[in-house]
DNA sequence: TTCAATACCTAGACGAACAATGTATTCGCC
DNA sequence: GGCGAATACATTGTTCGTCTAGGTATTGAA
């Protein structure tokens, strides 16, 4: 993959997937590179950076847990986080659809 | 818009615009900013160092002509740009595809 | 004459993703 | 009892495309 394209589109995946419920770091990159049909590959030089990121402007809340020996950081969504999430979503339609009309623009269709 | 969304998409752009006809720096970026609704909004310090590299990597060729009195540099693809922009609109569609995943993901237990 | 639009270009700042590295625990395996 | 893989967190330094802000020059309208 293009790793270039994924700039921006990391901090909404993790927005997105954390808004299901709280979960960790960990567990994040697999939920995202499940779903992605294994497209994405969230590496920790970008996952934890970009979480702490998150965390500082309020988007996400967090606490520690252990479980089995292993200590987690659990991280939910703050009110703030929802609409972030929300705007970035838009964002992404509107990207996208942009693209598309660039790439779909009709010069004899 | 989301400004670092637009990372690694320029080049797809400006090789789909060049595509359909040989054409220059400004008016492809009126191409890309018209036929995204407004959208695109791409900056010549973003734009010209994107046509340099893609001449650069001969996926674009370049020649100069001089129409009304203004010189402008007309940039056409070549076949390895051909190969190049196919291979951009895959990645496109791939990405564009993982992140839907993602958002569209199945969260029903 | 002054301004906008056209048309090109570049230097430097910025910042997010990456590779590489580190710590520490648990679990399967033999 | 040892040993690697998986789990789980984190940081450092590099990379490199975009943006801001500046520059040159022509044409046509106010």
């Amino acid at each position: 993959m293009d790793s270039r394209l994924l700039w921006g589109a990391v901090e909404m995946l993790i927005l997105e997937v954390v808004s299901h419920s709280p979960t960790y770091g960990y567990e994040i990159a697999q939920s995202v590179a499940q779903h992605s049909q294994g497209y994405f590959d969230l590496k920790e030089g970008s996952l934890y950076p970009a979480l702490h990121r998150l965390e500082q402007q309020k988007l996400l809340g967090s606490f520690w847990q252990e479980v089995d020996g292993r200590r987690r950081k659990y991280y939910r969504l703050t009110t703030a986080g929802q609409i972030a999430l929300a705007t970035k979503k838009q964002a992404w339609q509107a990207f996208s659809t942009g693209v598309n009309g660039v790439l779909g623009a009709e010069y004899s269709t």
